[in-house]
DNA sequence: AGTTTAAAGTTTACGCTGTCAACATCAAGC
DNA sequence: GCTTGATGTTGACAGCGTAAACTTTAAACT
């Protein structure tokens, strides 16, 4: 079907992931990872119209592992369990993931501009909402918790990115001397599971 | 004492400022700022010994502004009411600066090779942990809290910071297709005070 | 006052980048 | 078996960060 590579697209949006989680997303340049799936500097552009293209793509692709990752936790009949799972699961991609992580979340693509960068980060998110929904149904007797249920999801969304932002600054700047920054957040990193579970409780208040 | 200019670093970091606040850090180039601020291309060098250094610069002074503004919630005999505001505050001056935050939080700049810039974010980000801290100390009586002190702050610090995160998204992100994460967003920042002043109350479960 | 000096500016140049236009190659279909 | 369109290459361009060499000028010293 095609000649010189099986699928150069597919290839070149490998390369780049794999240089992405190796060197970071600063210097990586169209011509590098040409050359690395050995061809010439322009030949991405028979597959991406321009480098952010090729990079959407890769976030994409990172996306897609990270609700991979997420749909491992499956679900039990302990619906905030499995919530504080998620969370974990959300931010221990996060930190494993540093460098794929900050091309999905800080590089500046216009993710409007690339629907499917956008629907598969969506389909990423509604693996925490979706779990959240169940925990307000089970629970639905009550009226009384202090906030809306989509209010309660997006908070919780909220809670579960910030922690991850927290933890990702204290990755990043490695001081051995102990600040207090970095001492809280490695105590936060070894209690993550409790301090998820705590936010959790909370915010299904019609169950206390 | 200066010929040419009355003192163009200070210049060249206002230019770079205004510029990012203006277009975004995307598109940014020393060569830009440098023909705004009217002087040769190379003219910047002089004064900072790399593009990184004169950014890390801006983010400074960004990180300034921020505190400046945190300051200006004079502290009340309520703690907690205090600390939401400082919250309100963290999130709207992002959400009102957001290419500045950006630069601030998200743009890779190994913020351990620029003391100033460490220096200047972690006085901003003590702003919100110092008001937590009196949070606590006026329930020293009860030790019940299921949280450490220290845990309880930086919680809050990324809660804050993981709304702010969201908020952005869903402005970064203009649908105007009602999605649900758009809708859920408009909420939250609607409800703002009221989501922060949930997540304190039960922060403190001393004072419960 | 005249000379020296060092700070602060300019010019030129290098290699790297994203991207475009023109050309080459090969698989598939008439 | 020729045509064609997809997929590759080559060469070129402007913009970028940055280094080296040169120029200007305010102040410091004799």
């Amino acid at each position: 079907m095609q000649y010189h590579h099986g699928n150069l697209k597919q290839q070149l949006i490998i390369c780049a992931y794999d240089w992405i989680s190796a060197n970071g997303i600063d210097n990586i340049s169209l011509r590098k990872i040409a050359k690395i799936a050995k061809v010439s500097q322009t030949a991405p552009y028979r597959h991406f119209d321009s480098k952010e293209h090729l990079l959407a793509d890769v976030a994409t692709l990172g996306f897609e592992n990270f609700s991979l990752e997420m749909s491992k936790n499956k679900e039990t009949d302990n619906p905030a369990d499995d919530l504080v799972r998620c969370g974990v699961t959300y931010i221990e991609f996060g930190l494993n993931n540093e460098h794929v992580i900050d091309l999905m979340f800080n590089y500046p693509i216009k993710k409007t501009d690339y629907p499917e960068l956008l629907a598969s980060a969506n389909r990423a998110f509604d693996m925490l909402l979706q779990r959240s929904k169940y925990l307000h149904q089970s629970n639905v007797d009550s009226a009384s918790a202090s906030l809306s249920a989509p209010l309660n999801s997006i908070s919780l969304h909220a809670y579960v990115h910030g922690l991850l932002s927290i933890l990702q600054m204290n990755q990043k700047i490695d001081n051995p001397d102990e600040s207090e920054f970095a001492k809280a957040s490695s105590m936060l990193r070894a209690n993550l599971e409790k301090v998820l579970g705590t936010f959790i409780n909370n915010l299904d208040l019609s169950s206390q």
